[in-house]
DNA sequence: GTTAGTTGATTGAGTACTCAACCAGTACCA
DNA sequence: TGGTACTGGTTGAGTACTCAATCAACTAAC
């Protein structure tokens, strides 16, 4: 893997990369900044909530959890207890598989996402969104799909990251 | 700043943010985790190595570092002192002012970001550049700036974010 | 020159994440 | 039936980050 020359970025690429380092330093800053002053969650925390809050019956295996919300299993238990301990989360046994458990959403949990989530829509449009054409739009999605799956040019039909949802509206 | 309603995401929109967060996940992540794995440097730390081997005199003062790696002044004070651990930067007072610090990097430090460059760049070409096509790296390059200065459409002769310079190539 | 305010930087406590080690239960197969 | 391997999930140690408090030194005003 080192054998061949390295191929080091242009001008150009290199530019592009820094700057979408800074920016993605600069809008997740912004984003966590928001949903802890404002709510005192955690984007992380946040993220999770909103899957459970998509799925029917807002209870999900701990994997598929993890799956969902992009976390690793250790990541996923850890905040999930620091969830249950806010009486957000409740864990319980589950009954096809007695290794498994299910996290699921309380409705106090609901209520604190219902809460944040106008305040983290405003600032994902304040940070993103609003700064960006339409055109802009379309464009930042194919790039993260071809980021995502390895260069997939997003045919019509197929969704490319997740379900649509509408991430905690009440 | 509750007063009015929330302006909800579309679809379009919604699609576009989660996957930007999911392309980010799994971009950093790919990122962090071989810098770590093959050269036990955390991607923070990279950074703050690369900005101080590309200022003249491999030295900089603590605040310039902080702005010039988007690090608050108490990271990098953390971050620093893990790396002087290591004998990769060294702090002396600044001759001008006396409560001034100033990051110098070693050889050693220089040695080590100079190792860890060819598999990073590699890297970053596989999670990212390689999975663009041109047009799209510039794409990304415009949303890059604009999400980082609030939409400007980037005049030709204007450095949107940094200098150039070729991150540690020896 | 002494006071007040600001800036440069560090420190410590608290929180979130990672990795590796670890059980407990399930699945496969002889 | 009794291994062996795998899966689901938790735990603990270690690391990096945040915030708030702190200290030292500079600047400006009177």
């Amino acid at each position: 893997m080192r054998i061949q020359e390295t191929r080091w970025l242009s001008a150009g690429e290199q530019l592009a990369w820094r700057s979408f380092l800074t920016a993605c330093q600069t809008l997740f800053g912004a984003i966590d900044a928001q949903l802890l002053r404002d709510s005192d969650i955690p984007h992380g925390y946040y993220e999770i909530l909103v899957r459970l809050s998509e799925t029917p019956g807002r209870a999900l295996r701990m994997t598929q959890l993890a799956e969902a919300s992009a976390s690793s299993k250790s990541r996923l238990s850890h905040a999930v207890a620091r969830l249950e301990e806010r009486g957000w989360v409740r864990r319980t046994n589950c009954p096809t598989d007695r290794r498994g458990q299910v996290a699921e959403l309380t409705d106090e949990g609901f209520a604190a996402l219902a809460a944040a989530a106008p305040g983290h829509v405003a600032q994902v449009r304040r940070s993103l969104i609003d700064r960006l054409t339409p055109e802009q739009v379309d464009q930042l999605r194919e790039i993260s799909a071809a980021i995502v799956e390895g260069a997939e040019p997003l045919p019509p039909g197929v969704e490319p990251c997740e379900s649509e949802g509408c991430a905690g509206t009440p």
